[in-house]
DNA sequence: ATTCTAATAT
DNA sequence: CATATTAGAA
């Protein structure tokens, strides 16, 4: 019996997630292509219900969520087949199929990283804090890689876009951390500076690649911009809601790089000592983690109210 | 043992 | 390009 437990302490945090919709084990297109390419199997071996819209792309019209049923895409049992007998083996070295990282994905990720500092931030842990079943330290290791990446290339540019201004400035600007845009040059810097992040998030639901057009075709989709979200979260996150008792405080998302930011950090490291047990303490304290919305531009109006509190489960830890 | 960085392969 | 995988170091 193992008595793992992790209360739901650091339980609401995210925002928009578990929405029994998007709720799937994360298992994206599975089977692996070698093995699919192998045995010419389709990419989707059968997967009725609510499967993926075949040929379609996903439509975005204004629709975030549409997965419906509870298709979990066939887990890598695709062996089967038909007869028989064969065939096991597979679920062992079975490689799964590269991880799509979603932007609903790359934001539990996001928020995981800005939730937990600097200092957890640490792929076991982010991995366990996502409770995204599938989801793999490597998985998470990988990506943190391309993120941190991400965070450093922007950070001592502050220009760039497409000109190609490679000034050196660096300007002073406490680059602590900002929305960069990536493609197009849009300097817009949010009048005011608002929390508004330009982040063109929550936009593409993004179908399981179809992978199953051999013909490198790469779809390139608008995959909307990538990478955004800086950790830039209000830093400090203390203040524990009224009435908490516990009295925790994370001294962290505050520097990002070493060596370069002129991001001056207050003295204020708090080190957590005590017990060397392992690691089973985190305060979640509120979050009151505000989202982008996407609206802007044009004024319109439109609806868009979509806010949806939702804890998630936070069960599922293996 | 776990993580980080880099290099590399797909 | 985006991920996965591996290797070496800490």
């Amino acid at each position: 019996m193992r008595e793992e437990e992790e209360p739901s302490w650091f339980a609401r945090f995210d925002e928009d997630l578990p929405a029994p919709d998007e709720l799937m084990p994360l298992s994206q297109s599975l089977i692996t292509r070698d093995l699919a390419a192998a045995f010419d199997i389709p990419t989707h071996a059968g997967a009725g219900p609510g499967g993926l819209p075949s040929s379609g792309a996903a439509d975005g019209a204004g629709g975030q969520d549409m997965n419906g049923g509870g298709a979990s895409s066939a887990a890598g049992s695709s062996g089967g087949g038909g007869g028989g007998g064969n065939g096991d083996e597979p679920a062992r070295t079975l490689k799964r199929p590269r991880l799509v990282w979603t932007p609903q994905l790359h934001k539990r990720f996001v928020d995981a990283v800005a939730h937990l500092g600097i200092k957890n931030a640490v792929p076991k842990t982010i991995m366990q804090l996502m409770s995204v079943d599938g989801l793999t330290r490597e998985n998470v290791a990988s990506h943190l890689q391309k993120y941190r990446l991400y965070l450093k290339r922007m950070q001592g540019l502050g220009n760039g876009g497409g000109g190609g201004s490679h000034s050196s400035g660096s300007g002073g600007t406490d680059a602590a951390t900002e929305h960069l845009f990536a493609t197009g040059p849009s300097p817009f810097l949010p009048p005011g500076r608002g929390p508004a992040g330009p982040d063109p998030y929550n936009s593409a639901p993004y179908a399981p690649m179809p992978a199953a057009h051999h013909h490198h075709h790469q779809v390139h989709h608008p995959q909307i911009g990538h990478f955004h979200h800086p950790a830039a979260r209000p830093l400090g996150h203390y203040g524990a809601g009224p009435g908490n008792g516990a009295g925790f405080d994370h001294g962290f998302l505050s520097r990002a790089v070493a060596g370069g930011a002129p991001v001056g950090p207050p003295a204020m490291h708090h080190r957590m000592v005590g017990a060397g047990a392992a690691m089973g303490m985190m305060a979640p304290s509120s979050f009151a983690d505000d989202l982008d919305l996407g609206s802007r531009g044009g004024g319109g109006g439109a609806v868009g109210g979509r806010r949806e509190l939702t804890l998630f489960p936070t069960s599922g830890d293996h």
